[in-house]
RNA sequence: GGCGUCGUGGCCGAGUGGCUAGGCUGGGCUCUGCAAAAGCUCCUACUGCGGUUCGAAUCCGCACGAUGCCUCCA
């Protein structure tokens, strides 16, 4: 029996406001759709904490034994920098700076994205498609709209109605708001005289003579609309109908209600069953943006080299700090916050080695089960993080009482404990020990420990003043000594 | 201007109509040749003002403050 067919998942969905109890369309079978980054510069935290809270639910639904398929898609064509007649591609205009050729820009940025996610521990999507890898489906997606009278084309370019598309529909469903208040409260911009209404949207944009990336369409030359690549892709892989569609809370208006638009529009039927969105991580009180420069690179965190951060941080560490927060939270990110969930990391790690060497009794003093339906009961309620590490955290304690001898386990609890902290610390949550993860520990292992004997012999011998000589010179270096009753141990 | 969200102890952050996470910091204790480290343990908060209620930090209203979307943004 899956582990999942014992759980009760809910999840909060944007769609209706509430937490809904999730039922997947096939049993057993999981579509998840997560926009992906648009590839025109580095991903920045921001960023990182987004794609965390996917890749924490993506290992959850896995860990409770769901088949799943996680499309993520590189969107690498197509994003405006504005909505205006004038509007240039983000890659176009980040290749025109710099002077690349547009797919180079794509290649750069898409590598170091990648090179991002892996140093911080993410499973990589099932799927990975890229808009420019998907013209043809976003053609064929175009002439249904058209053909449904809903898209219109107006010097080349192809726009969706949204005017007429709310006369059956509700265009504003995912987001709260209504047409006639977005149309009393549009701004004059100039240039929009294609547009039948200030709120339409493209879904194909002609290209002008000196745009380089263009594809041949029955409209024109030209290249295809943002919302319109994650239709196409989420369809492709997943069907017209599907679980999870997550993103950015920032991509919830307009981008994911264009999504729907679409849908409907194309095939009479909404796309998504449950539409997650996950809350920005701050800096300084405000919202991480590359446009306007307060943001922090993931980079920087591993290296310490930015202005704010008092050190270099761990890619688990700073895991940990923000799966501290739940993910519809807004986090603010600050060298205080990610310095004390760094010393809560390192107390969780040292209680995992702790647990390696603990012994089982005849009888159990704890109540381990009890305690493991608590972890399970706070993913289940939203993918609670926060409340989840709290119950880890609980875990730690009865280690560290049940090395103490102050609590026993049996074998069966012990081997629970050890496989339920294990599972959620290393296979959900995604943190490693990275103890683990350094290739010299052993040399050093070797070394400290020969140290750690010599020391033990002059406290033997009662020459303190050699054995302090020792502890303090090794402190100097980073290595520091801890003397408990079954001996001394180091960590760095 | 329109539509939202949030305001929790020294700090970070959960949660709930009554029993009231967790981490960090700080205090106490244990261990120790002394320390350090570690472990155990303690510290009871919910922006302000009204209202609903037997009872609200939790629900409602107003005020103040912060912030997000409405234009590209995870």
């Amino acid at each position: 029996m899956p582990l999942y067919t014992s759980q009760t998942l809910k999840i909060y969905n944007s769609l209706s406001g509430e937490k809904e109890t999730f039922v997947p369309i096939n049993e057993g079978n999981i579509g998840m759709y997560v926009c992906g980054p648009t590839v025109y510069s580095n991903v920045h935290l921001g960023n990182v904490r987004t794609f965390m809270s996917f890749d924490v639910m993506f290992r959850y639904l896995l860990h409770l034994e769901y088949k799943v398929r996680y499309v993520r898609n590189i969107t690498d064509v197509g994003h405006i920098v504005d909505d205006q007649e004038d509007g240039e591609d983000k890659i176009a205009k980040k290749a025109r700076l710099e002077q690349l050729e547009p797919m180079e820009v794509v290649q750069r940025y898409t590598i170091d994205f990648h090179d991002i996610l892996k140093a911080f521990n993410f499973l990589p999507p099932s799927i990975e498609p890229t808009a420019t890898g998907h013209i043809i489906e976003q053609i064929e997606i175009i002439k249904k709209i058209v053909d449904s009278g809903i898209g219109y084309e107006a010097n080349g370019s192809v726009y969706f109605d949204v005017v007429k598309f709310n006369k059956t529909n509700h265009y504003g469903r995912l987001s709260g708001r209504n047409i006639e208040d977005m149309l009393a409260n549009t701004r004059d911009l100039d240039g929009q005289t294609d547009k039948r209404n200030p709120q339409d949207f493209a879904l194909w944009k002609k290209a002008e003579p000196q745009h380089i990336m263009r594809w041949p369409s029955p409209w024109s030359d030209g290249f295809p609309g943002w919302h319109l690549e994650c239709t196409a892709m989420s369809t492709k892989y997943l069907g017209n109908h599907f679980d999870i569609h997550g993103g950015g809370m920032d991509l919830k208006f307009p981008h994911h209600e264009c999504e729907i638009a679409q849908n409907e529009a194309c095939t009479g039927q909404t796309p998504v069953n449950y539409w997650l969105h996950a809350n920005m991580l701050t800096l300084n009180g405000k919202k991480m943006a590359k446009s306007t420069g307060n943001n922090i690179l993931p980079r920087e965190i591993l290296t310490g080299e930015n202005s704010i951060l008092s050190k270099a941080f761990s890619a688990s560490v700073a895991r940990f700090f923000m799966l501290q927060a739940h993910y519809r939270s807004i986090l603010d990110f600050s060298d205080d916050a990610i310095v004390a969930a760094e010393k809560g990391y390192k107390r969780l790690m040292e209680a995992l080695d702790t647990l390696k060497n603990l012994n089982s009794s005849a009888t159990s003093s704890l109540a381990i089960e009890d305690w493991r339906q608590t972890c399970y009961d706070a993913m289940n309620d939203d993918f609670n993080s926060p409340i989840l590490i709290a119950n880890l955290f609980e875990g730690v304690r009865y280690i560290n009482l049940i090395n103490d001898n102050k609590e026993t386990v049996t074998a069966t609890d012990l081997a629970i404990l050890t496989t339920t902290m294990q599972a959620f610390v290393f296979d959900v949550l995604g943190l490693e020990d990275e103890k683990v993860a350094d290739s010299n520990t052993d040399r050093l292992e070797g070394t400290v420990n020969m140290l750690i004997a010599m020391r033990n012999q002059a406290r033997a011998d009662k020459n303190f003043a050699l054995s302090d000589q020792i502890r303090d010179q090794l402190i100097v270096l980073g290595i520091q000594l801890k003397d408990g009753k079954e001996g001394t141990t180091f960590s760095v």
